[in-house]
DNA sequence: AGTCTATGATTTACGACGCC
DNA sequence: CGGCGTCGTAAATCATAGAC
């Protein structure tokens, strides 16, 4: 199967979502508390383990995949952050 | 949330509706891009440079524009016109 | 001046791909 | 293979600039 980066330049959007079932869950909105608390061990380490990633799921009343794209996602923040502080410095180079 | 760039940045700046002109520029790319409206890393490049504002804000205004076109066609329609009599027009010469 | 809605940005949740 | 990594995105939600 050729990957669909090379059909044109990055992927697709589409989900493909095959036959089967497995609705996409919505998204929730974590609490001011669960955020405080990704966020407390996310300043510990960007990467979190296994065992960490089970205890604080379970104090948090998260599952461990929520747990597990939360840390995804806030790298993810991370690195936008820094590329949009470059670009801005980049455009007022006084600044 | 933690600091982030929108809408007081450090020195107080306040989110700003994008140019009428940047909107126009933006405008003008998604609607003749209707079928497959993702600019490539290279066209966003280009488009935020034409508009003044940044890659992810090029991303963030295709984001909304997909899913807000998609949940509202008949909202857009008018716009989707005065559009494409605009590409025909410059397309032609 | 106060209500709203349009708009830009941020937050969850995934799919597609990669690497080990 | 399985699990976790990044990247780009959909969709919901947030914040508030601006129109009325």
């Amino acid at each position: 199967r050729v990957p669909l980066s090379l059909l044109s330049p990055r992927r697709r959007p589409q989900p493909g979502l095959k036959c089967g079932q497995r609705t996409r869950k919505k998204r929730c909105p974590y609490t001011k508390y669960q955020i405080r608390e990704l966020e407390r061990e996310f300043f510990f380490s960007v990467y979190i383990n296994k065992e960490k990633r089970l205890q604080l799921s379970r104090m948090l009343n998260l599952t461990d995949r929520q747990v597990k794209i939360w840390f995804q996602n806030r790298r993810m923040k991370e690195k936008k952050i820094n590329r949009d502080r470059l670009q801005y410095y980049s455009a007022n180079p006084l600044l | 949330m933690l600091g982030v760039v929108s809408h007081v940045s450090r020195d107080g700046r306040k989110r700003r509706n994008f140019s009428k002109q940047a909107t126009e520029i933006l405008n003008e790319y998604f609607y003749s891009h209707l079928s497959n409206p993702y600019p490539s890393e290279e066209a966003k490049e280009e488009l935020a440079k034409k508009c003044s504002i940044t890659v992810s804000q090029v991303s963030n205004w295709f984001g909304n524009k997909r899913i807000r076109y998609k949940k509202n066609i008949g909202k857009f329609q008018e716009e989707a016109n005065l559009y494409a009599a605009k590409t025909a027009v410059t397309a032609a010469h």
